[in-house]
This record gives C-alpha cells, sequence and structure tokens, in this order.
DNA sequence: GAGATTGTTGCAATCGATTGCATGATTTCA
DNA sequence: TGAAATCATGCAATCGATTGCAACAATCTC
C-alpha cells in the first residue's frame, strides 16, 4: 500500500515534531516567511505534501479574527415576496462562487427572508462574514443605507440612484436599452411600444435607454404604447391585448425582460400578427431559451458572470481598504430573428 | 440617543465580568445547562440580549471541532462543462439555503470544476465542511461512489442507480414520465413521442414511466417517435422537421424538460400545426415560463423547494449518525391548455 | 579575538468559546 | 449538631493556528 502513515499530521504540532522544529516555525514556513531559512522552508513544505497535510483554515481565521466568507443576499421581491427566480442569477452565483473560490474565500448564501433587511443585520449573514453582496436592490434604498451607514463592507448588484451610499455594481441599462431601441429605429420601425414596469431603478434605467434612442431620431413618445406589466406577469397577455384593442399602432416593442418578451411574442401570434413581420420584438437579459424560441429572440446581453467577478472584486477591494468605485458593465445587443434583418 | 453602551461586550468574558461571574458559568447560562440555577441563566441570558451579545460561533465551532457548514456542489455537465442552469436550481438552493438555515447551519456554494470530482477531495469544499449535498449526478456514478466509499457524508440529488453506495434524493422520474402520458392517453391521444436525451438515469426513468403508460393502455411504443435530443438542444428544432418530415404520424409529445417542450412548441407551430389541437404537448419542470406560453404549458411539477429540504434532513441525518434512506419526493401534473382537454 | 551585526529559531501569549473536575455553599437527615 | 448529599459556580486545560520578542548561533569588522 503506498498510503504512508496518513491520517496522523493533522496539526501543526504534528508536523514540527516531525521536522523536529517549533510549531512557531512550521508555521512561518508554510506561509512562506522569508525569515526561516529556504532550506528550512522547503522541507517542511515538502514534508506537509507528503503526508496530506493543509494548515487548518477554521483555526488559523479564528486566530486572525476573521471569516474568510462572504455572504450573497439574494433580495426578496417587495411585494410578492417571492424570490426573484430570473434564471441568470444562477449564472451570476456561479460566477461569484468561482472568483471567491479564486481569492480563497467560501460563498455564504442566504435571501432576506423579510421586507425589513434590517432584521439581517444581527444575523450570522452580517456578523459572520467579511462582506455581503446584495442581489437585486429593488426598492429597498432607505434599508441597505442604513447598512452602509452602520459599516457593513457591502456591494450592491444594481442600479446607482442618487442617494445611495454602497458600493454599485450593474449593467449598463441605460446603453441597453438605447441600443434596443435604436436597433429597431435604425430598421426603420417608428411605433416602438416599451412593455414592463418601471418601478424599480434598473427597468427605469432601461427605460430612460428607449428615450434617449427615440429622442435621437425624433420620434415623440407615445405614452400611450409604455404597459406598466407588473413583475408577476400574471396579467402580461390582457394587458397587451388591451393595448391591441385600443387601436393604437405598433410596429415594434421592447421588453423588460426575455421572460416579457417571449410572453408577448406568443401572446401576438395568438392574436394572428406575425413576428417580425408585423412587429419586431427585443427581449432583455438573453436567457437560455432565448435562442430557442420562435422567432428567435434578439435581446440585450448582460455578461453575468463576469458580473459576479466583478461583484467579489469590489467587495474584496473593499475589506483591503480600497476607494472601491461603482462599476457599470456593458450590455450587448444580440441580433436574432425576432426583430427583422435590417 | 437609546443606544446603551453598544460595542462594548464582545465576548463570553465581557458579559461574565458584567454579571459578576465566571466565563464558564457564563457559557453554561446562555447554552440553557440545567446545572445553572434558573435564575442565573435567565439574568445572564438578558443581559445578553439587552447588550447585544450572542455567542462567537468560529470560536464555538473552532472549539467543538465542526463547521456547522453544508457543501452545496452543483455538478457540471460532463460533455458541455457548462453549468447546468436549469432554471429550477435556484429555487432548491433557496429550498437548501432555508432549510439550512433553520438548523443553524451555513451553506458553502462550490461546483464541481472538473470532470473528475475527486479532484474536490482535497479541496476545502470537503475538508472544511460537515457533509455535502451534490445535485446532479449525471454519468459520474463511479466518482461519486468512491467518495461514500471514503467516508464523505454525502447525499445526491438525482436517480437511485443500482449500485450507488449514497444516499438519494430524486423526483418521482418514472412516475411523472407516467403521469405525463397516461394524461394525453386519456384525452385520446395515441402517436405519442418522446422528446429529449435519456443518457442520464433521471430522464431514462422518465422515458420508462412513459413506456409503462403506453403498455397500460396496450400501445406499442414506436421506436421512431423517440427523439434523442442532446442537452445543449442547438438542434432540437432540426430533429423535430426531421421526424415530421419522414412522414411518421404523431398527435401528442410528451418533452424532457419545459424548455424542450416550449422550443417543441415553436417549432411545431412554425410548421403551422396546431398545439393542442393538432398535437398535444406536455412539459417536465414547471419552469416560470411555463405559464406564460401559449400555450400554456401542461408540465410536472416537482416540488423543488421542498426537494431542497428533504435534501437537508438527510445529510443532518447522515451527521448525526442516522441510517438514512432514499427519499423519492411525488410528481404532479400540472394539467394548462398545451395537452387539450380532456 | 572581542564586540557588533545579521540570520535562524523557539517561547509563550493569544483568539473566544466549552467542559471535566474541584470547590464552596446550602440543604437534608439522623 | 455534624456528616452526607445536593446544588451552584469557578479553575484551568483545550481546540490549532499566528506572531512579538527573546535567545542563540554564525558571520563580520577592526
Amino acid at each position: 500500500m503506498p498510503k504512508s502513515g496518513r491520517n496522523k499530521v493533522s496539526s501543526l504540532q504534528d508536523l514540527a515534531d516531525l521536522a523536529g522544529v517549533s510549531r512557531a516555525t512550521a508555521s512561518r514556513a508554510l506561509n512562506d516567511n522569508p525569515i526561516i531559512s529556504a532550506r528550512t522552508r522547503k522541507k517542511l513544505q515538502a514534508l506537509a505534501r507528503k503526508h496530506g497535510y493543509s494548515i487548518n483554515r477554521q483555526a488559523r481565521d479564528f486566530r486572525l479574527r476573521r471569516t474568510s466568507v462572504i455572504s450573497v443576499v439574494f433580495m426578496l421581491d417587495v411585494e410578492s415576496q417571492q424570490h426573484m427566480s430570473d434564471p441568470f442569477f444562477l449564472d451570476m452565483l456561479g460566477g461569484i462562487a468561482d472568483a471567491l473560490a479564486d481569492h480563497d474565500y467560501d460563498l455564504l448564501l442566504a435571501h432576506a427572508p423579510i421586507a425589513n433587511i434590517l432584521d439581517v443585520k444581527e444575523s450570522r449573514v452580517m456578523r459572520q462574514s467579511d462582506g455581503v453582496i446584495f442581489i437585486g436592490q429593488e426598492q429597498q434604498l432607505e434599508q441597505l443605507n442604513q447598512l452602509a451607514e452602520d459599516g457593513q463592507l457591502m456591494v450592491v448588484w444594481g442600479y446607482p440612484v442618487p442617494d445611495k451610499k454602497y458600493v454599485v455594481v450593474g449593467g449598463d441599462n441605460v446603453g441597453g436599452g438605447y441600443k434596443a431601441t435604436k436597433h429597431l429605429l435604425e430598421i426603420g420601425r417608428r411605433k416602438i411600444g416599451f412593455f414592463g414596469a418601471t418601478n424599480n431603478p434598473e427597468n427605469a434605467a432601461r427605460h430612460e435607454g428607449y428615450l434617449k434612442a427615440l429622442s435621437e431620431y425624433n420620434v415623440d413618445p407615445d405614452p400611450t404604447l409604455k404597459v406598466d406589466v407588473p413583475f408577476e406577469m400574471l396579467r402580461a397577455r390582457e394587458a397587451i391585448i388591451d393595448m391591441l384593442d385600443s387601436q393604437v399602432e405598433l410596429d415594434a416593442v421592447v421588453c423588460i425582460s426575455d421572460v416579457m418578451a417571449l410572453a408577448t411574442m406568443s401572446t401576438l401570434q395568438e392574436l394572428g400578427l406575425r413576428v417580425p413581420q408585423d412587429i419586431s420584438v427585443v427581449g432583455y437579459d438573453d436567457i437560455t431559451l432565448a435562442a430557442y424560441s420562435s422567432p428567435q429572440l434578439t435581446t440585450v446581453r448582460q455578461n453575468i458572470r463576469h458580473a459576479g467577478r466583478i461583484l467579489v472584486e469590489s467587495v474584496l477591494g473593499l475589506i483591503n481598504g480600497e476607494n472601491v468605485p461603482d462599476t457599470m458593465l456593458s450590455s450587448e445587443l444580440i441580433i436574432r430573428n425576432s426583430c427583422g434583418a435590417k
């Protein structure tokens, strides 16, 4: 059996004894402290490898009074108290997890269970981690601000609203809305609707980009073309039908999300309208299904995995006492069939 | 200001000093140890509350030689090395997180980055947690078995394949496939296709349920009605078109997932076929979009949040040295429009 | 060759809790 | 009243690492 005395060396002391040095020397050697002679260092490192020993992080973190843990808090939708399970969150989580692993941090997952985030303040999430990443700020500006003022190291995925007191990483929502709309204008559309609730900062920004593009093309925004479909979308279909019933002209739609866009497309098709021939549709997020719908959905993609990495770099920067700026990640228009060829 | 001397009491010693007792007594009091008089206990607990003190879990876990951490490992698709970002995983994660929180455990998130899970063995995921939950066993039976044999406390979300040596929690895939198919048979369909790759145990089980239902209705399974669309589905559309081109008769389709079902529906509609009038379609998973497609998708729902809870109960049972059986969670057929009324 | 300098390693305190055992106080019982 | 039993609390070791300071050895300088 090639197993050479395993399971024996379980502490620094064991290793030190084995090497005939003190615990202190062993500790320094494994941490590559130059105060220890190169020979001793190599020797101990080799020994550690041979016996499959590695430093007990729990003990180390305890001694060093840190946790090596970053909490990730998923905010709940204020109204529905529901998880905002946009499909892309899992990707973002993946990005975060990878980045944290690279930096030797752990990821503690939680979600704000109550409307009042502050209730989380005294919880493990806050007390037992070196920093917190909030996903989705929604309308909870006040409470997030308060946490930030209490000295919590935190980064929020969302949109930099004016009075925020924390670091924000977010997509270029204005740019995304702008690109989507501009493309529709370029291919000749003029009666462009905007579907989706704009009651949170990110969506409002997308709408702002929409308006910006319209104004560049000297198209007056038509308020009747804006449909404020709520998050749940249960009534997306009705809202769309209502609008079409009211005889407005419409030749394109910018949607707040892919889910909304897919619901829109199927509603339109149901009503006998052709996408994109009669009406162009553009979504937002580039979820997996976007590529498999019929027609395939033109949409705005945010590099969500990369966003996860940036979020991590940001908290870690905070932990290191750096001055961390907000980050805005660019969005990219993915042109597929649902908008019609240029 | 109502803040009465905060930020002072940060260790048991502080609290003990404040109460005029020893550290030991304080510890026992907070842990409701009956050896301490009720009066002293109440007094210390009140004091702790008043000063916002709570036991430092890091120190406690260190002392007690445990981690209070459960790792959750998301398996990667073997071929594509891609995250299996089925939308419902986030829900499951939510369920797991909640259940762990209830039991005062933390959740460490990771994913098996390499084809070889064993490489994770020496990583923090394994060494720094009291147990592991694997999501999605795919074809990695061998390696999972080996981990289990090495004494790793682990529970796997998947399907109980014959030679497994670990605890499995999974949906009733046979039952799900059976219910979906049976319903189609009940409403008179007979040429029922099965769309989706069956190269992993869970999907194979769904197919098994499909066959079972057919046989109950004395319908001979037609192999040409089985389309083995790969996970990525890039070619789902082509595969479907190919099949229809070959002039087979088809009046219904059971799909391996909702994503597949949605792709199928749009392909069929594109070809001028009506769903459900010409062809019924049934999916699996009940993703959010299933309720918003047109027609709304009939699908098999697994209570995925509940599954998360069961997974947690199972690892915790393992940790407590209990004999934990496999669990199979029932599946429910959600009847919507895409299959046609009964 | 003596003193100063530099290089290497060890001693022991420390992080914040838990817990076996000892001790002192109180009650019980004959 | 005195011994035994019971109750309540404290002492001090312990978990596994890190690190300031001291100590000793080796090298250098004049």
